[in-house]
RNA sequence: GUGUCCAUAGCUCAGCUGGAUAGAGCAACGGCCUUCUAAGCCGUGGGUCGGGGGUUCGAAUCCCUUUGGGCACACCA
């Protein structure tokens, strides 16, 4: 289907091109003074200077070759030159039915498919996932939801941390706790227990273990370098080690993803890209793109257009070891290599935005992505505390996502349990999908790349424009919906357009559902999951004033009730569409 | 220091790419439950869009400048 507004627009533009004016100028908006109309053209305005006209007769030119259209119900001319519009009812009526037999609304990509690589989430092997893993994680799984319903092949992965240093570290610490163990045995040939020799729990507490005695411990942390070497040079035994280690992080992370209601299509890592790493530097190297530089080879990524000098990219350090920079250029060319992407999107911290300048420029440079490649950078803010710095446990330290979660179910229990009476089961459940809706929505209803403020009194009291309100929306309209079924006999078949009638608040409801196909395509096209919250309240506050307004079941005329309950129906569905989107979803009761 | 992002109601945030009287939520105050879930609805008060210039019919939005803040600036990820 066409755009509302799209269709709204060839309208006027064909009023503009009637009375000699260009078809462009008929660009429509929703109108900033509802109180006035529902929709704005401003393009006598802006043309009215090449014409040398006054905008005001412009306007009126133009409001005269709008006159007779079906689509408007009225057409006004003010001031200086707007032409405001109202929609006619028999078009709105008949719009939206069309959208609601409509796969997806009616939302139509009009563009190329295009295949899309998506880096987000960033976990660390071994490492528990904490408050600064929730905003990768939510906001990448949205991006990737509202890039799929547009229409477009995503790939999402999760690309661990799990190469480098702080393996190293593990075996060391490992080593000295187990020196028995089977993998240290340089001359053990045979194959590896399966069991791994550790749970997760103290491998979460092995690691800052290690860390820690890193810093202060010389000798230590020589051993750590020299099992970070030795690990990435293959040895078998601590290959072994290491899968080990992989597995046990990796099934845990799937679990606390899975919870989020975050999942990946690839679960690779740093790891997988090492053996590609000598061809790659020896490629740069033989391009003559690379160069040493104070002992590092590096790559020269200055710009003219630069207003700063940018430091160069360190392709390999000074003692020859691959870095950050390393790995993520050797993802690049894995992935082009099998995914051939039209765009790679990387959902990370803005703070690293300067290392993936440096790390796109040198890909393009090299030829590791293909010239067509978009390699796209969608930095998010700090999640901070109520005072408005970096979000903190009581005693300073960081605060484990796990328990972030639990305890916003746990009060989220208690609220639920006051207000409804639910058996046991239902009300853990619904427990646990109402604070993922408010964690969630709090989160992703702010622009992702600013800075913003997680309050938990605030999004646990959910009044407002919160996840639970639009979930205690959606819980009214099934409510309603369970009982209409409930009453049996003889329905007649609903008809959405009778629930719209002049002075009905349904109306502001229909209008609002006209604009989903745009706002689905700015939301893909600006990477805005906050867009889509936007939409989604909008619409559940003037679903809650129709509500409260309308008596629905024990309306008299009974095509008329069914008229509304074909409403509710769809505005479910278009709840539903949306939390789907931002990666949560509505008990049957709360 | 250089670069970069930000500054909108007491607080937390929107503002659809330059349009009319800048909008929500929380907090404050006042109404609405024997009727489909009051986690709701309706209403009131609250603003020099950090300051100052400019661009033009028109600026929270674009440009310059200034103040205050966040962040990043070569072998950590």
């Amino acid at each position: 289907m066409k755009r509302f507004i799209t269709l709204l627009e060839e309208e006027t533009g064909k009023a503009f091109e009637k009375a000699g004016y260009p078809a462009e100028c008929g660009r429509v908006n929703v109108s900033s003074r509802p109180d006035l109309c529902e929709f704005q053209c401003n393009g006598a305005m802006s043309c009215a200077k090449q014409y040398k006209k006054a905008p005001l007769q412009i306007a009126e030119e133009v409001a005269a070759a709008l006159e007779g259209s079906e689509f408007f119900s009225k057409v006004s001319v003010v001031k200086p030159g707007f032409i405001n519009l109202d929609i006619s009812e028999a078009f709105l009526g008949s719009y939206v039915k069309e959208m609601s037999v409509s796969e997806r609304f009616g939302y139509e990509n009009t563009g190329k498919t295009l295949t899309l690589v998506m880096d987000y989430g960033g976990p660390n092997v071994a490492k528990p996932l904490h408050v600064g893993h929730l905003r990768p994680a939510i906001i990448g799984e949205s991006i990737k939801r509202i890039s799929r319903f547009a229409g477009h092949k995503v790939i999402g992965d999760v690309h661990l941390g799990d190469w480098g240093m702080p393996m190293g570290q593990i075996i060391t610490e490992l080593k000295e706790r187990k020196p028995e163990l089977v993998y240290f045995d340089e001359s053990y040939t045979g194959e590896y227990p399966g069991e791994p020799p550790f749970t997760i729990s103290e491998l979460e507490e092995i690691y800052p273990a290690a860390s820690g005695r890193c810093k202060t411990d010389e000798e230590y942390k020589k051993k750590a370098l020299a099992n970070t070497k030795a690990l990435q040079d293959g040895e078998r035994g601590l290959r072994a080690l290491w899968q080990k280690i992989l597995e046990v992080s990796v099934a845990d992370l799937k679990k606390n993803y899975d919870k989020l209601g975050v999942s990946f299509d690839l679960w690779m890592g740093e790891s997988d890209v090492h053996d590609m790493i000598p061809g790659m530097v020896e490629k740069m190297k033989a391009d003559g793109i690379a160069h040493i530089s104070e002992g590092a080879l590096v790559v020269d990524i200055a710009e003219e257009s630069d207003k700063k000098e940018l430091p160069p990219c360190i392709v390999l350090k000074s003692d020859g070891a691959a870095n950050y920079e390393t790995t993520d250029l050797a993802t690049i060319m894995y992935r082009e290599e099998h995914f051939s992407p039209d765009a790679i999107l990387y959902v990370v911290d803005k703070r690293q935005e300067l290392h993936f300048i440096q790390v796109f420029r040198t890909a393009k440079k090299a030829g590791l992505a293909g010239e067509n490649t978009g390699l796209e950078f969608i930095g998010f803010g700090t999640m901070n505390g109520p005072g408005g710095k970096p979000f903190k446990t009581r005693d300073g330290g960081v605060l484990r996502l796990e328990k972030l979660i639990s305890d916003i179910k746990d009060k989220m229990y208690e609220k639920i349990k006051e207000n409804k009476d639910l058996p046991e089961e239902e009300a853990e459940r619904t427990a646990m999908l109402t604070a993922v809706a408010a964690v969630k929505y709090g989160d992703l209803s702010n622009q992702a790349s600013k800075d913003y403020v997680f309050d938990v009194d605030r999004f646990t009291a959910f009044e407002g424009d919160t996840g639970p309100y639009l979930l205690y929306t959606m819980v009214r309209i099934k409510s309603i919906l369970a009982r209409y079924e409930a009453e049996g006999d003889d329905k007649p078949e609903g008809d959405i357009k009778k629930a719209l009638e002049a002075g009905s608040p349904a109306r502001k409801v229909f209008l609002d559902m006209t604009d989903f196909s745009r706002m689905i395509e700015t939301a893909f096209k600006e990477r805005a999951p906050h867009r889509v919250c936007a939409f989604a309240y909008a619409l559940a506050n003037d679903f809650n004033s129709f509500y409260h307004e309308t008596k629905i079941l024990s309306e008299a005329d009974k095509e008329k009730t069914a008229a509304y309950i074909a409403l509710l129906k769809m505005v479910l569905n278009m709840f539903e569409c949306c939390t789907e989107l931002l990666g949560f979803e509505a008990p049957d009761r709360m």
